[in-house]
RNA sequence: CGGGGCGUAGCGUAGCUUGGUAUCGCGUCUGCUUUGGGAGCAGAAGGCCGCAGGUUCAAAUCCUGUCGCCCCGACCA
C-alpha cells in the first residue's frame, strides 16, 4: 500500500484529476472524437457485462423478459405526456434528414423509451389477460448533456431499462419496490456498495412520475451519486397513450406502468467508492479478471508450467483468471494489475516450485502471504469472498460516518460543505429545498425509508417536520 | 450558456516574447542481457506544429477567423 504509482494523481490532491486518471490508466475507456461520448473498452465492458449477466438473472427469476425497441421515436409520440416532454425536451438530440431529404417528422434519439414501450403496449394489451408485462430493455441513450464526465454522466450511455404494467394500483406500486430490492440487493452481492434507499422529493423526481425511488451512493469525495431509480407512473401515461383493456368485469380500464433503470454510471460508483491512491479496485464478483498470475524468472524450468497449471485449476473452479506471460517484468505487472483493481494476484517463481508454494497478493489491503498450492481452489475463493466482506464494510463504515444530524440552518451548511449526508428533518415545503439548493448548492438526496425523527421543526424555516430528509452535494 | 486552461509523433511536452534545419521524455519496433515492486545497453521507425485565410524571401512562431477538447460553475441518470 505504502508504494504509490505516480502516474496517477492523488485523491487528496486533486479528486477530479484522480477520476480521470483511474479511467483512463486502467483502461475502462478512451474519449471519442465527439464531446460526451466515449468508448467503452475492453476492460471497462467487461464490468458492464458482469452487471448485465447478474441483473439478467435476477430479472429472469422475477418473471421479466428482454426486448429491443427502435432507437428513434417521431416527434408527435413524443409530445402525447406533457411532464414527460417538458422534462425532457430540452436534452434531446434529434435527426432533421433522411436520405439527403428534409424529414417531414423529425426524429428524436431516445432520451428514455417509456413513450416507444407506450405505443407498443397500446397494441398488445387488450385483455386483463394480457397483464402484467413486464419486459426490460438493454440499450444506449442519447441525452444532450452541456457537462460531461466518463461514466457519470455522457452524452450517450448504457443502461437497462424496465417498463411493467399491470391491472392493479397495488401490484405496480408493490413491482416500483421490488426492483428497487434487487438494485440494493446488487449492491450487496455483486458491487459491495451499500446504497441508502429512499424517494425522491417533489422537485427531484422523474418527468411524468408520481413517485421515484433511488438507491444512493457515497463516494469517497464525500459527494452523493444516484446509482438507479424505480418510477411508479399510475396511469397518466397509460390514459395520455390510449392503453386500455377489458377486464374480468367487462368494463374498460387503463393499466398502472412503472419503469427502472441502471446504467453504466454504476462503473463510476465502483471507481469513487472502492478506488485508492494507487488505481481502481474491484470488488471480486464483479471484477473481469479475479486473480492475475505473475511468473516470476519464467525463463526457468517448471515456472511457466506451473502458472499455467494454476490457471487451469482455478478456471475449472469457475474463477475469471489471467495469465501474464508477456515479457514486462514483475514489477511492471505488478503496477499494472493493481492499477487495473485486480483483487488477488498470485506470484509463481523458482523459489515456489520447490515445496509447491506460491505468494497471495490482496488488491484492498496490500497484504502479501504465502500460501499452499494444493488447495488453491478453496483458498482463492475464501480470499476473494473475505476481500467482498472487508471492501462492503469499509464502504459502509464510511457511510455510516458521513450521516450527520443537523438541527440548525448554521449545521445544515457546516455538514453540507464537508461533504457527507445531512440527515435533517423537514417541512416538506419546496421553498425550503430550494434555498438550501441556492444556498449550498446540495440537493435532497432522498426521504430515506427509515424514517424515525428526531427533532419537531424543520431548520430552515421552523415550521412542523414531517419528514427525515437526507441532503448531500451530488454528481 | 458563463469562467478558466489547452491544441506540436501513439501519449506527455520544449520552442512562440525577438520569424530562419522540429526539442526532450515515455511508449512502439529489432537484438542481446535481465526478471520476487514500473530493468539495462545498442540500434531503428514515426510530424500538413488543430483547420482556413493573411503578412513575409521565409510562419509552429506575427495578424484575422474558425473548429475542437479538458476543468470549474448553472441544468440533468
Amino acid at each position: 500500500m505504502d508504494i504509490k504509482n505516480k502516474s496517477i494523481t492523488s485523491r487528496d490532491e486533486d479528486f477530479a484529476q484522480w477520476y480521470t486518471d483511474v479511467c483512463k490508466k486502467a483502461e475502462l475507456m478512451d474519449y471519442s472524437e465527439v464531446k460526451g461520448f466515449i468508448i467503452y473498452r475492453p476492460y471497462g465492458y467487461a464490468i458492464w457485462e458482469e452487471i448485465q449477466n447478474y441483473l439478467n438473472k435476477e430479472f429472469k427469476k422475477t418473471g421479466h423478459e428482454n426486448v429491443y425497441l427502435p432507437m428513434v421515436i417521431n416527434e408527435s409520440l413524443f409530445q402525447k405526456e406533457k411532464d414527460h416532454v417538458a422534462g425532457f425536451a430540452p436534452e434531446c438530440l434529434i435527426a432533421t434528414q433522411g436520405g439527403g431529404q428534409e424529414l417531414q417528422d423529425k426524429l428524436i434519439i431516445r432520451p428514455t423509451s417509456e413513450c416507444l414501450f407506450c405505443e407498443h403496449y397500446s397494441h398488445i394489451i387488450k385483455s386483463y389477460r394480457d397483464l402484467p408485462k413486464l419486459y426490460n430493455q438493454w440499450c444506449s441513450v442519447v441525452r444532450w448533456e452541456k457537462t460531461t464526465r466518463p461514466f457519470l454522466r455522457g452524452s450517450e450511455f448504457l443502461w437497462q431499462e424496465g417498463h411493467t404494467m399491470h391491472a392493479s394500483e397495488d401490484e405496480a406500486r408493490q413491482e416500483t419496490l421490488r426492483m428497487l430490492d434487487i438494485y440494493d440487493k446488487m449492491g450487496r452481492d455483486l458491487l459491495a456498495i451499500p446504497f441508502v434507499k429512499g424517494r425522491k422529493t417533489e422537485k427531484e423526481k422523474f418527468a411524468g412520475a408520481l413517485e421515484t425511488y433511488t438507491i444512493e451512493a457515497l463516494m469517497h469525495d464525500g459527494k452523493a451519486l444516484q446509482s438507479g431509480t424505480t418510477h411508479y407512473f399510475g396511469n397518466g401515461f397509460s390514459k395520455a397513450f390510449g392503453i386500455q383493456y377489458l377486464d374480468k368485469d367487462g368494463k374498460i380500464k387503463n393499466p398502472y406502468q412503472t419503469s427502472w433503470g441502471v446504467s453504466t454510471r454504476l462503473i463510476g460508483s465502483i471507481i469513487m467508492v472502492h478506488g485508492d491512491d494507487n488505481g481502481l479496485v474491484l470488488p471480486p464478483y464483479v471484477a473481469p479478471i479475479q486473480v492475475v498470475i505473475v511468473p516470476i524468472k519464467m525463463n526457468e524450468p517448471g515456472v511457466l508450467s506451473k502458472a499455467k497449471e494454476i490457471k487451469e485449476i482455478l478456471e475449472k473452479a469457475g474463477f475469471r483468471v489471467k495469465l501474464d506471460d508477456s515479457d514486462k517484468t514483475p514489477g511492471w505487472k505488478f503496477s499494472e494489475y493493481e492499477m487495473k483493481g485486480v483483487p488477488l494476484r498470485i506470484e509463481v517463481g523458482p523459489k515456489d516450485l520447490a515445496n509447491n508454494s506460491c505468494m497471495i497478493h490482496k488488491r484492498n489491503d496490500g497484504t502479501k502471504s504465502k500460501y499452499d498450492l494444493s488447495n488453491i481452489e478453496s483458498t482463492v475463493k475464501d480470499l476473494l469472498a473475505a476481500i467482498h466482506k472487508e471492501m462492503y464494510s469499509a464502504a459502509l463504515k464510511n457511510l455510516l460516518a458521513n450521516i450527520k444530524e443537523a438541527h440548525t440552518f448554521e449545521e445544515v451548511q457546516k455538514i453540507v460543505n464537508e461533504g457527507g449526508y445531512c440527515k435533517m428533518m423537514w417541512c416538506g415545503d419546496r421553498a425550503c429545498e430550494d434555498k438550501i439548493k441556492e444556498i449550498t448548492n446540495a440537493t435532497a438526496r432522498c426521504i430515506p425509508f427509515d424514517q424515525v425523527a428526531f427533532d419537531d421543526h424543520c431548520p430552515v424555516c421552523g415550521k412542523e417536520a414531517k419528514y427525515v430528509v437526507l441532503f448531500a452535494k451530488a454528481y
